[in-house]
RNA sequence: GGUACCAUGGCCGAGUGGCUAGGCAGCGGUCUGCAAAACCGUGUACAGCAGUUCGACUCUGCUUGGUACCUCCA
């Protein structure tokens, strides 16, 4: 269908490259899920359509997809000092609740969410919790290899170590150097040697309610007299670092190299960067062919996250209760919305914006129904080809959904214009333009047509159409005060009236 | 403090060494009993200063302002 072949920003050249699959036409995709403490908010939208978005147009161009995306339910602490708590062992001692049960709830909320924003369910949808023999396996290599150290029952990485051979920091662009000037040294708490170490494995105080019994046997780099290697044990209980689930999973289900690792650009250092260093110290190798990050959502210019408390919910977007919120904004609004911006560009949130992607939407929806009522000519007055290819181009361009979707509104003007009479197309290029439309707006953009489903039955729907009718004919006879009657009544009552030419249209607003 | 990145018309947001992105709002028009909706048309913006160049919004330097990462975050 192009000739052009796709392209994608990789974040450790930082330039755009050529995407060429290890083993086509199979491609292998991991991207960070969500750590499921709390409810879904809109900065976990945005990777979650930039990468639904890359998901379907890989599969659009032909490749098979398997796409990999975690859900952290284990080992992400809340800072990085011995004493850090898991977020979901104090949410659950909060709550007093399991945490699995804090950890069921919350996936089903973040699942529910983006089934709604129409974001596509992964291949595999792996947990932490359930792959922590997976996790061991790796540590024992990591430490095998001598890049890492135990430390009364924990386990961290031997940055240093990693550094005389191998280049920590590559990903983010960061040196080992600045690095230890500049990383915070939380006196003597630490069992780490060095400050940027991180933990693989972390003992758990008995009042953990997390954790796991790990009993891990290693060849350690010291030999005996007769040159055989030092055999050393030790059993722990406790729970893995959080960077290791994705090294562990990844790698199980895509193999030790696979094409393409997504995730928040906020993840890069040191989550991505945790992870390359896992990599290569356990296989000798790097993973991750393609890295690509998703720049934040800002609001009022500011990072909306959840430490600064300024995040919404997806909930309180789709039910407008938020303070900052003037209305209720729908899944697919918030879709168009974060796809109207570039994934590398920060997106600012405003009412303004969103209510311009809503009203946008709704025209560019609008003209894909056109598109099934237009006529064909003999001839055509518009270049379909030209349409096509720019907004093919687009999108083989490291996924510029905003300049495909400004094509897309080109064609919208066209759609309309044929309506009217003041332009023509033929019946080939008729469905030629279909095709695109319905390939690009539902199938890769992921747009659907939400106005549809609203709980209007077949009856409410009949009785609508047949007071509409009522009024129709009080028009026609001229009896205004009938027909404003009927009208400002099903205004108030919800019911959207629209005169049309020939009739007139209704929604449920 | 260290390291990056950004600065585009009322708002959001692409992009490029010379040729109008696009959406929303505004304005003008078509339609209409009125209104709404819908549709069509319409806007030469690129932080400041200096430099490179035949020519810069696009390249270089400086200034100013802002953001992110360095601690958990999508």
């Amino acid at each position: 269908m192009t000739e052009q072949k796709l392209t994608i920003h990789n974040t450790l050249s930082r330039k755009k490259e050529e995407f060429n699959p290890i083993h086509p036409p199979h491609v292998g995709l991991y991207v960070c899920g969500p750590t499921v403490y709390g409810d879904p908010h809109l900065g976990h939208a945005r990777p979650a359509i930039t990468f639904d978005l890359l998901f379907r147009y890989l599969k659009h161009l032909g490749y098979k997809v398997r796409y990999v995306r975690n859900i952290t339910d284990v080992g992400h602490l809340e800072n990085d000092a011995d004493e850090g708590d898991d977020k979901i062992a104090k949410k659950a001692r909060l709550d007093e609740l399991e945490p699995m049960e804090i950890v069921q709830y919350y996936t089903l909320r973040y699942q529910r969410a983006m089934d709604s924003l129409n974001v596509q369910p992964p291949s595999i949808e792996p947990r932490a919790s359930g792959h922590i023999i997976e996790q061991i396996e790796l540590i024992k290599k990591i430490l095998e290899h001598g890049y890492a150290y135990v430390v009364n029952g924990s386990v961290y990485f031997d940055v240093e170590a990693y550094s005389k051979k191998y280049q920590y920091g590559k990903l983010s662009g960061r040196v080992l150097d600045d690095l230890q000037a500049n990383t915070r040294n939380l006196d003597g708490q630490s069992d780490k040697r060095n400050p940027f170490d991180f933990a693989l494995w972390k003992k758990a105080a008995p009042e953990h309610i997390m954790r796991w019994k790990a009993h891990i046997s290693y060849k350690s780099g010291e030999k005996y007299k007769n040159g055989q290697a030092k055999k050393r044990s030790f059993t722990s209980l406790g729970f893995p670092g959080w960077h290791l689930e994705c090294s562990a999973m990844s790698t199980k289900y895509l193999g030790e190299t696979f094409d393409i690792h997504g995730g928040g650009m906020d993840l890069m250092f040191p989550h991505h960067e945790c992870e390359i260093a896992q990599n290569v110290a356990a296989d000798g190798k790097e993973a991750v062919r393609y890295w690509m990050h998703n720049n934040m959502i800002t609001i009022n210019g500011q990072k909306m996250g959840k430490s600064l408390g300024n995040f919404i919910t997806l909930e309180q977007l789709f039910t407008g209760s938020h303070q900052l919120l003037q209305q209720a904004y729908s899944p697919m609004t918030i879709r168009f919305f974060i796809l109207q911006a570039h994934y590398r560009s920060t997106l600012d949130f405003s009412n303004e914006a969103l209510q311009a992607a809503e009203k946008g939407m709704q025209r560019l929806l609008k003209a894909v129904e056109t598109l099934d009522k237009l006529k064909p000519s003999d001839k055509s007055t518009i270049n379909v080809a030209e349409l096509e290819k720019a907004c093919f181009d687009a999108l083989n361009d490291d996924l510029n959904s905003p300049i495909a979707i400004s094509v897309l509104f080109d064609g919208v003007r066209a759609i309309n214009s044929v309506n009217e009479g003041k332009e023509q197309i033929s019946a080939a290029d008729l469905e030629r333009m279909k095709l695109l439309y319905h390939s690009v707006v539902f199938d890769i953009l992921g747009i659907c047509n939400e106005k549809t489903e609203s709980g209007n039955n077949q009856l409410t729907a009949d009785l609508i159409d047949f007071i509409l009718n009522l009024r129709k004919q009080a028009k026609a006879n001229k009896d205004f005060d009938t027909s404003d009657r009927i009208r400002n009544e099903l205004t108030r009552l919800g019911v959207v009236v629209k005169d049309t030419k020939d009739g007139f249209e209704w929604e449920i607003g």
